[in-house]
DNA sequence: GCCGACTCGTAC
DNA sequence: GACGTACGAGTCGGCT
């Protein structure tokens, strides 16, 4: 990162004190110091500031509340009135709270009368009036009213930046000038101010969309059809107060202004004294430390929570962003010359790396038709080549065939490096027009998904706002969308140039961007350079090969399946006494809960009475509709979403089933597959297994199917190093088996089919962080049974128990879990207030590293086969990965030496210290192979 | 017709 | 509320 220029901008940073000291009193554990005296808020503020203060902005100030009404009470007496009185351990956490703000050099603001918003937003608009760059620090989303150029909008707790519009925009659905107004007709349940009914961001959102103002929409009130139509005419005499009530004010009377709020030097003896007190190691360290540097998580994504008390420095996109030659618009080219293009190959050689994109007629690239190219080599400018364009007037292009031929030495040689972003796509394309890309070096989907893969989504447009602060040109902009849209061979070739070269363009700018990040961490790196990156041509050439699909088979099931989901409604027509549609879980649920009267034992999320398996069985006993309905739904899933599915998906010219792997899909390193989904095709009914029936071997060949035996336990005793769970591995045992033995105590010989199946439960339940309730429904006993048998699990293997312990530790120190090849995963729910939210982030921090180690391997295993494979092509093709099990399609003569590379190749893919066990099976389908 | 929320169910 | 990670079919209500 460069220096910052002697005319950078001041910077003011206003704390929303009162909001941390909440938030961090009910985010964090209520932790106390040796004497006793609470600090669990004390230490969340403490961090935050220490956070904040790691980029010494010139002027501070923390703004708290002060006591006494302010005109809020005044207007409307019920204001807060819901509020409790501030809890006893955290009112003592006030006063330590403050001598720790100012030993940090930090002004307290406390106006009489006057809210902390409103300090915050007067002092926002005079400094921002007088140049300075402001940044409010705060966790309450109506400051967004006031993010305009110039204010930047921190929240701590989603580690989320509002600087712009359109960030605002992205997250609320509106611009900050309409903030207000949507605050307006939610209400807000914390400051007991009522809204619409029924309203919520979407809905309000959706009317300011539509009528721009809060006033237009009350004009238009009558129009509003339906329920939320009527309570938003009941609500409509006090929408005016509340956009009062909503509004932070920036013109209040204050003493000070902006550079009145310089950032002191600190008081060390002060705050050595103060975080000796409170226990609080980590600063006491920092203070004493060379140069006394704020201690950070270097790599650690920006704006995500990375310090002990899940606060962050803040440092996003605009930060990266300065270098103002990566926001900027940038110069594009239409090549439609020979000199042109060979100006454009002469920079494209003598580039160390650069950028290309395809563009096409199609979102499948195992059908999409190539309509031109765009490449970038220097940020700022880019070149489109088209060579498809078809419209009446359209320029005449190079020759297709030709241009192709001239890029081809440059795209398929190894010594040059390219990038680009979903290359997985543009490899397929070039492939099918007969040219294999090699050295696709980086690619700016997987350097975002590599170092936050929950932060943002990972297209290019999220990517382009979020870390270059730039709007690109959107697909729609330039085809249209849905009914509407164009193929791209009908867009006008300046709009194509526009499009396309800034997407070269913009893949090299974010990578500048990305790239450092991902290089900084080491872990990161090695995921992306050793893993993902090599794993792309791999995962295209899966794709590309396919796999067989006996579709007259499918079809035929189709037709029994139908016949007998008839038979089932015709049953389920006579039980209930009238028609009902079986698909409809509102109509069945009246049916079955209000017309039969049947205890309705499930809910579902949103509390009404579910109608789902769990639901059906229960209720079995007491009617025979629900058997029935169940056989109808287990008929009807399979021929929806599989046997009339896939025969449509079979690709005209290969005559296969070619799904789409996404390499950013899972959060935690696995892979996800769509159009269509082959990761879920049935196995544990007869009925489904037909379906993998289906999946075939061509004359002369076998479908190989290797899977990693009980690889996420394995990891698990890997990563907890617990002694038995090693030793049991270690022994080859039947590892629920073994479970069973060491919680029931007993002799392995000598355990019952029900003991396995409750360590089995056991087992799977840990990995996912299940708890007492979710066994005792799993295995349906009682929660205290339950429970015992935990206790009992964990008694025998206190490694695991501690492997969670500290995994969950782990992600509330630091805001991350790690795979073992160095992978993370944010859990930015971690410190969350809701406890749910809490509890659900918590698990996934325990099931993470896991199901992410295995991911990683099974990855590694197969970059590793796919070499070997290079040179047996024309008798082995890799053809499904299922997460632990990979299938191939191999001649019936090499199915042993495939066998046996594959394993071993599976095997070693990771040093653990458990062996890897891979199964394998052979056949002329897929079912067959298991 | 298109879209999003919701419910349900398949896999590992 | 209570078991982690996905994708997708179908309904339903509201909109164009």
């Amino acid at each position: 990162m460069s220096n910052p220029a002697p005319t950078a901008p001041r910077r003011l940073v206003l704390i929303d004190g009162s909001s941390y000291l909440y938030r961090a009193f009910h985010a964090l554990p209520p932790l106390t110091n040796d004497a006793g005296e609470p600090t669990g808020a004390l230490f969340g503020v403490v961090n935050m500031l220490r956070a904040t203060l790691k980029e010494r902005p010139e002027f501070v100030a923390f703004v708290v509340d002060a006591p006494g009404k302010t005109f809020r009470d005044d207007l409307y007496p019920e204001y807060k009135a819901n509020r409790a009185a501030m809890p006893d351990d955290l009112r003592a956490q006030v006063q330590p709270m403050c001598e720790i703000v100012e030993a940090l050099g930090m002004t307290i603001l406390r106006v009489d009368g006057v809210e902390a918003d409103d300090v915050i937003g007067t002092l926002a608009l005079r400094a921002a009036g007088e140049g300075i760059d402001v940044t409010i620090s705060t966790g309450d989303k109506d400051f967004a009213q006031l993010v305009r150029p110039g204010i930047a909008l921190v929240n701590t707790m989603s580690g989320s930046r509002l600087d712009s519009d359109a960030a605002v925009i992205e997250k609320f659905g509106v611009r900050p000038d309409q903030i207000v107004d949507l605050l307006a007709l939610m209400g807000d349940s914390v400051d007991n101010i009522p809204g619409v009914d029924k309203c919520g961001p979407k809905t309000a959102a959706k009317w300011l969309g539509e009528y721009g103002t809060l006033d237009a929409v009350i004009a238009h009130a009558d129009g509003i059809k339906g329920k939320i139509g009527e309570n938003l005419r009941a609500a409509l005499p006090r929408l005016p107060l509340n956009r009062t009530l909503t509004t932070i004010h920036t013109d209040v009377e204050l003493d000070r202004g902006p550079t009145d709020l310089v950032l002191r030097e600190r008081h060390v003896d002060a705050l050595r004294t103060l975080y000796a007190r409170y226990g609080f190691k980590q600063a006491l360290r920092e203070l004493e430390g060379p140069g006394a540097v704020v201690e950070d998580h270097p790599g650690s994504p920006s704006g995500v929570r990375n310090t002990a008390a899940g606060y962050a420095r803040s440092a996003t996109a605009p930060a990266d962003a300065t270098d103002p030659a990566l926001s900027a618009p940038g110069e594009y080219e239409t090549v439609l010359t020979s000199e042109q293009f060979d100006r454009w190959l002469e920079r494209l050689r003598a580039a160390e790396e650069f950028s290309f994109d395809t563009e096409t007629d199609s979102l499948d690239p195992m059908q999409a038709r190539l309509v031109g190219i765009s490449f970038a080599v220097e940020p700022g400018s880019g070149a489109y080549l088209p060579l498809a364009h078809d419209y009446p007037g359209a320029p005449k292009q190079l020759d297709r065939t030709e241009a192709l031929a001239a890029l081809a030495p440059l795209l398929a040689d190894p010594a040059r490096k390219k990038m680009g972003h979903h290359g997985k796509y543009d490899l397929h394309v070039l492939r099918r027009n007969g040219i294999e890309v090699r050295n696709y070096a980086d690619d700016t989907m997987l350097e975002s998904f590599v170092f936050n893969a929950t932060a943002t989504r990972h297209d290019m447009d999220s990517l382009a706002r979020r870390y270059l602060g730039y709007e690109t040109v959107k697909y729609e902009d330039v085809a249209g969308k849905g009914a509407k849209s164009i193929p791209f061979s009908q867009v006008s070739i300046e709009d194509a140039t526009r499009y396309a070269a800034e997407d070269a363009d913009i893949t090299l700018r974010l990578h500048r961007v990305l790239s450092p990040k991902v290089e900084a961490v080491s872990g990161l790196a090695h995921v992306y350079r050793e893993i993902e990156m090599p794993l792309v041509p791999v995962l295209e050439r899966v794709e590309a090969n396919g796999v067989r699909i006996d579709a007259d088979e499918l079809r035929r099931q189709s037709a029994d399946l139908g016949k007998r989901m008839l038979a089932a409604q015709q049953k389920a027509t006579e039980l209930a006494g009238r028609t009902f549609n079986l698909d409809s879980p509102k109509q069945l649920g009246q049916l079955l809960f209000d017309e039969l009267k049947l205890p309705a034992l499930v809910k579902t999320p949103s509390g009404a009475p579910s109608t789902n398996e769990e639901a059906l069985e229960a209720i079995a006993e007491h009617h025979e509709l629900p058997r029935v309905i169940l056989e109808y739904r287990g008929l009807s899933k399979l021929r929806s979403t599989y046997t009339d599915k896939l025969p449509e998906m079979v690709n005209r010219d290969t005559g296969r089933v070619h799904t789409s792997y996404h390499q950013a899909g899972a959060a935690t390193g696995r892979l996800a597959s769509s159009d269509p989904n082959l990761q879920n095709i049935p196995i544990r009914t007869e009925d489904g297994r037909r379906i993998r029936q289906a999946f075939v071997a061509p004359q002369g060949r076998r479908i190989v199917a290797c899977d990693y035996s009980q690889i996420e336990l394995r990891i698990m005793a890997h990563l907890s190093e617990d002694p038995s769970l090693l030793r049991a591995f270690e022994s080859g045992a039947d590892i629920h088996r073994a479970t069973a033995a060491e919680v029931f105590g007993k002799a392995m010989d000598d355990v019952s089919s029900n003991e396995r199946r409750a360590a089995k439960a056991i087992n799977f339940g840990l990995m996912y962080g299940m708890g007492a309730f979710g066994l005792a429904r799993q295995l349906g006993i009682a929660r205290g049974e339950a429970q015992d048998y935990i206790a009992l699990y964990f008694s025998r293997y206190p490694g695991v128990r501690d492997f969670m312990e500290r995994t969950r530790q782990q992600a509330r120190d630091q805001g991350y879990v790690e795979t073992v090849f160095g992978r993370r995963l944010y859990l930015d729910n971690i410190h969350a207030r809701n406890a749910g939210l809490r509890a659900g982030a918590e698990r996934a921090a325990i099931n993470a590293p896991m199901q992410g180690t295995a991911a990683d391997i099974i990855k590694r295993a197969m970059i590793s086969i796919d070499g070997w494979l290079a040179d047996h092509a024309d008798r082995a093709l890799m053809v499904l990965q299922v997460h632990d099990e990979l299938v191939f399609e191999v001649e019936a003569g090499f199915v042993d030496t495939l066998v046996a590379e594959a394993r071993e190749r599976m095997s070693s893919a990771a040093g653990l210290r458990v062996p890897l066990v891979v199964d394998s099976g052979v056949g002329a389908n897929w079912d067959e192979a298991h």
